[in-house]
DNA sequence: TTGACTATACAACAATACTTGAAATATAAA
DNA sequence: TTTATATTTCAAGTATTGTTGTATAGTCAA
């Protein structure tokens, strides 16, 4: 995970509707969901969620499959994984009390 | 950790500069630094770091002290540990054989 | 092949965020 | 009290992001 990365995942969760989208995802892993099925449940215009879905594709954060027709979407959990390592690391970096289990090794690099 | 709380700290983090900030602060903790170090550490213009911290502070990503003539700012760690644990329910949601285990090891940041 | 359906691309516009210099505020030092 | 220092506020302009309707490209079903 590096910086301009975790940047482009804040990006697209830096919106309520993203941030709609991404849970709404999450919770029907690991199916997800086809754009119309976003669409008609948050309400939105079909062009409003093709230009959200797209941004948090291109940011790695959801995973599109062709379905015939249709376009599934799926929450990329690992990559938020990786997300939540990066967040976790940034908070711990010398206050590892203040962080998850002290017994975790936590080695962070310094941060320029 | 509500939504709109969430929201606001994911466009905080959503910056470089942002981020650079928070992550600095977070090296420097508990101790903080006061806005001009942050200035000339990050080679900004006065007026642009305040835009930045203020928004940074009303997120509550970040705490500030008046220290004399000084402003000193300092990284919100426990609002940061909130976001991860939040993060961590989204991400988990439904899915907790992909989300922590108990001894994962922490790999950390590459600069940048 | 035709017609319906799903979703995206494009274009125009609206809204929001970012950057900067000049001015203002507040504290400290001389 | 006067001057210097630290930081913010304000105003103006630039840049980016978000929204919407229309048009387009695929896919399916008859």
């Amino acid at each position: 995970m590096d910086k301009q990365l975790a940047t482009k995942l804040f990006e697209s969760l830096a919106s309520g509707i993203r941030l709609d989208i991404f849970r709404m995802l999450v919770k029907h892993a690991p199916t997800g969901l086809v754009a119309g099925e976003i669409a008609s449940k948050l309400d939105l215009p079909p062009t409003n969620l093709s230009f959200h879905l797209k941004a948090m594709t291109h940011a790695s954060l959801v995973i599109v499959a062709q379905e015939g027709r249709y376009q599934r979407y799926r929450a990329n959990l690992s990559v938020m994984q990786s997300l939540i390592d990066y967040l976790t690391a940034e908070c711990c970096t010398g206050n590892p009390e203040l962080c998850f289990d002290a017994d975790k090794a936590i080695t962070c690099c310094d941060t320029n």
